[in-house]
DNA sequence: GACCGTCCTATACGTGTGTATTGTCAGCTG
DNA sequence: CAGCTGACAATACACACGTATAGGACGGTC
């Protein structure tokens, strides 16, 4: 489970970093709930005792994951969106960053119900909705649905890569977190994203048949 | 944890059935390794050893609601999928069937790693997969990846509703399993679906981008 | 009535896991 | 050197949970 992007990449971090990255890794890939503190102490090289005496509990250690991956988040957001206002570039950025290795620990964590995970969702789907709305205004008829609810799917729709990574790789044979994966994703969002899936004509019906539910 | 749809629909089930179902609500809702028999026997009524006498194992309890699911599902394709070939409204209902209940099990299963999961993953992949190449018979120029990348990705993406069930209700302000949440996510879905997000030329050029890596 | 199988409960056992305690060693400071 | 502090390990404790066992109540069959 690599060190986290650039940063010193060597095992020589001090003890209290290579248990984060540890616990990172473990919270990621099993969850909060299956996670242990031994075998995230085995990864880290470090005995048992040491992963208390520098985080206190399973939960605090958790918290401290957290704090550490927004903390991250928010420098890689000031220096990717400082230029300039949202523009398609960087709403394929942002949907591609779903593949960032530190991503997939805030998926797994907002399906185990962590608090911080879920406040960097709802900033998520603000920041998606202020796309939609500069987006809409280029559209001729309105939309069939407020730009939040669009949002918040969209959000979700995007984090679900990350967490059915392990059945996406399968059916793409191919690990989608490898070079060759990645670029597949990369196409295949693009192109989703470019062409819609069904006609605008059948969407404006259905919403029309929505409105009468019991034929 | 209401009763699967249809059915007796009473507490005057049987009570392996009762069992079975609230096996499936605490699946689906804590996930398999913090649900707990005992919790589940108790939402069921019965004694926890009586659990065991019916199922056996915490694991075989699981097998038998995925059983469970994927019969049922069967059941439903059958009875819906009977007539004529993919079109518009069906994927749209298949998009649509993400909200049923049982669908939130098999996307709380999938990240449990149940094999049966996996298996009605596949199924689905390879469903989206069949509408994609008719639908990329309408297209003019070649898509961008190929339809099993992009069938898998708009599964996965799909699976990723039910699953972020909560914050997406917490962005809605509405629970998204109740009358109004689940019409602005079913209107929410078919706008997204009828309408491409970036466009063809952006989309064009990222690929051609994408090829040169390194500038 | 006697026997038997099924549904069901109560209780006990073993283990994995989070948590707590104690102790050791190195480095610093007076 | 004495004394203190923090990094770290080893061990023990408490508890929840899955699993196992023993037994009772009920209905059917001979």
């Amino acid at each position: 489970m690599a060190t986290t992007s650039q940063g010193p990449a060597f095992e020589d971090l001090t003890a209290r970093a290579r248990i984060r990255d540890a616990a990172l890794g473990h919270f990621a890939e099993y969850g909060f709930a299956r996670a242990t503190i031994r075998g995230i102490a085995q990864s880290a090289g470090v005995s048992l005792g040491l992963v208390r005496h520098h985080f206190g509990s399973k939960e605090a250690l958790r918290q401290a994951c957290d704090e550490y991956v927004m903390e991250a988040t928010r420098q890689y957001n000031q220096q990717s969106l400082a230029g300039g206002p949202p523009d398609e570039a960087a709403f394929a950025a942002a949907s591609r960053s779903a593949m960032h290795p530190l991503f997939r620990y805030v998926a797994r964590a907002l399906i185990d119900g962590s608090v911080t995970a879920a406040n960097m969702f709802d900033e998520m789907v603000g920041m998606t909705e202020q796309w939609l709305v500069r987006r809409d205004q280029d559209r001729g008829e309105p939309p069939l649905a407020d730009a939040r609810s669009r949002a918040a799917l969209i959000t979700a729709m995007a984090v679900g890569i990350p967490l059915l990574h392990e059945h996406l790789s399968r059916a793409l044979a191919t690990d989608i977190f490898g070079p060759e994966g990645d670029r597949r994703v990369a196409l295949g969002l693009l192109d989703i994203y470019s062409h819609s899936l069904i006609s605008a004509e059948y969407a404006a019906a259905s919403q029309a048949a929505f409105d009468k539910p019991h034929p």
